[in-house]
DNA sequence: TTCCCATGTGGAACCGTTACCATATTACCA
DNA sequence: TGGTAATATGGTAACGGTTCCACATGGGAA
């Protein structure tokens, strides 16, 4: 029937209404004096001939409203879940987001930041990413693109960041609640300001409770990857004093763990508490496990205010918001076996 | 220095060279004649004011290399996973892509469809929905949009689906081989062509190797959720002769499979082989699993060739390209115990 | 009656880039 | 010496919308 495959215009929507193109940007922008009859007119015409406004074409003066999103590749589904908290805060505020995974190749910096300037974007939002070619962000910036910065960032930015220091200090706790005083770390060896966190909020919880540090207890792996886990937990099983809880700061570390305590047998919680971080796995593990969870929601809700915020006015320093952890007790954490 | 905060345009860009636009658009598409010392000048020029081409000014003429990419909401890695393939392929043939993840929130088909056809985009690919509003999806073809489905689609459409028989008839026939007869199968209740796809290679596999079928031994969940899994495992292991393998038809439901196995002190692969499907956790439970791995690359790069194919010659029936399994063997298939 | 304002409509410049056409200048060959 | 091609450059319509300005009405207040 009525319109051809190709792309229609407000002009043709104009044509089929008889009035002008003026008239069909009031009906469909809602704004100034329209009479009843051509209002309907052009509706018709729009339903009829199936008119959408060409975004590209109104973008050309004052911009679009799209958020960009720069993510760091990883199968952990903690960026997946971060990930979807921003596109939904977006979402809400009437921006699309167009995503850039980092895969580490060269040039893809580069590229990513001049195609974010060339669809002269609302502002751009950096994932778990904590170095991004400074010269790059401030090309950025000098493109009037406002940059926020997401789960870990470099000092001086505007940032949204993980309190990963109380959410592990509260995860040993509850831990020491429970009676242990051997608790075992197993995390990242090295690592940036989450991984010092995280390590922070252990020694802090041991110290404030008076029990001492030993180093025997701190197993560091070379990745997050469950076979790390597993090699970590090994060292701690296999040489003197065993731990009777295990701390683990990341959900995938657990889950190399306790392959290891499967394969020796060791029961849970029964032989050894044991506690994850992250709550990306450890629902689905055997059993179920305690787990610090991520509020993400709450993480992209903010960056993404902090970013429009950001956008009216690009004035005063940086801002560091730190958004908090929710611990999920499975039951895992259970007084320690007599000696 | 240079460049004030605000937009560089090509005009910026050809004052400060001393050049016309049209010498300015020669040197940055690298066609047409320049003077070496022109060049050399609008080049200077470019990187002294940061210029980048807007790109929607650009794609006012004859439109943006953008793919639209929907997505079922789903706290499943496998759609991560193919996801990020779609990605992959887009980025190396030029294409962004700009995603919008289904929720199930009204009004949200129509809203996705009437953002793509404003950006003019060039294709769409729907991943992991069998059912998205027809109406909508015609009017995006209406638009001279093409649409490509993955993993799970209508008949009658240009589509990339997983080759889920023989994925799972290769499962059970390596179980079959190793010596069981009586192997349960747990998958989801109802569902559509893919479920129906998993649940056919099982009953062939029996079949072709003369097993009889036993309703007793095959579990159906309400939902892909570990719990789901836990239940039906259970119900398999109270009642009636015991299974001495178990296939599960996704990660997840072997996930809690496994929680209900280990509650009840069976030892894997010992007392019992088990198997998973899509390979998203298997490497992550206790013991690791076997599982069927899917070629999410493939599946993204078959995808997007074929919707850009299709944008060349839209004439044609409807293609249905399947894309293989493959089988990771993780050891926990083995013999089964003496009776 | 005159003036003003609310109502209703259209024309045209502009957004930033590209594509096409027009115009020089120089060089080479017949 | 004129003709043609290669080299080099600029002007100017599109592309599809938005926005501002101009121009009609008609009714009510001064």
């Amino acid at each position: 029937m009525a319109a051809a495959g190709g792309n229609v215009k407000m002009a043709d929507v104009a044509k089929l209404a008889g009035v002008s193109l003026t008239t069909v940007g009031r009906v469909i922008h809602k704004n100034g004096y329209v009479s009843e009859e051509n209002r309907r007119r052009v509706q018709d015409a729009v339903k009829k001939l199936g008119y959408v406004p060409n975004t590209l074409a109104q973008g050309l003066k004052g911009g679009v409203a799209m958020v960009g999103h720069i993510l760091q590749f990883s199968p952990n589904m903690l960026f997946a879940q971060i990930s979807r908290a921003v596109d939904q805060a977006c979402t809400q505020r009437g921006y699309s987001v167009l995503s850039f995974t980092k895969y580490g190749l060269p040039g893809e910096d580069d590229r990513i930041v001049t195609e974010f300037i060339g669809r002269r974007m609302s502002g751009v939002l950096i994932t778990s990413i904590s170095k991004f070619d400074p010269l790059l962000v401030k090309k950025l910036e000098r493109a009037g693109i406002p940059v926020v910065w997401i789960e870990r960032a470099p000092e001086h930015a505007d940032r949204v960041l993980l309190d990963d220091h109380t959410g592990v200090y509260n995860a040993i706790n509850l831990m020491i609640q429970a009676g242990h005083r051997r608790i075992a770390y197993i995390g990242l060896e090295g690592g940036g300001q989450v991984e010092k966190l995280r390590l922070q909020g252990y020694h802090d919880a041991l110290r404030e409770n008076g029990i001492d540090r030993d180093p025997a207890l701190e197993q560091f792996s070379k990745s997050y990857q469950p076979p790390e886990g597993r090699g970590a937990m090994g060292r701690l099983w296999e040489k003197g004093p065993r731990p009777t809880a295990v701390f683990a700061a990341a959900d995938t570390l657990l889950s190399g763990a306790m392959q290891y305590l499967y394969q020796a047998g060791v029961r849970l919680p029964a032989d050894l508490s044991v506690m994850g971080y992250d709550n990306t796995l450890s629902a689905m593990l055997s059993p179920p496990v305690n787990s610090v969870a991520i509020q993400a929601e709450e993480m992209g809700r903010r960056a993404v205010d902090l970013l429009l915020r950001r956008r009216e006015e690009p004035e005063g320093g940086p801002a560091t918001l730190w958004v908090g952890t929710e611990l999920v007790d499975r039951g895992t954490v259970v007084p320690p076996q007599g000696p």
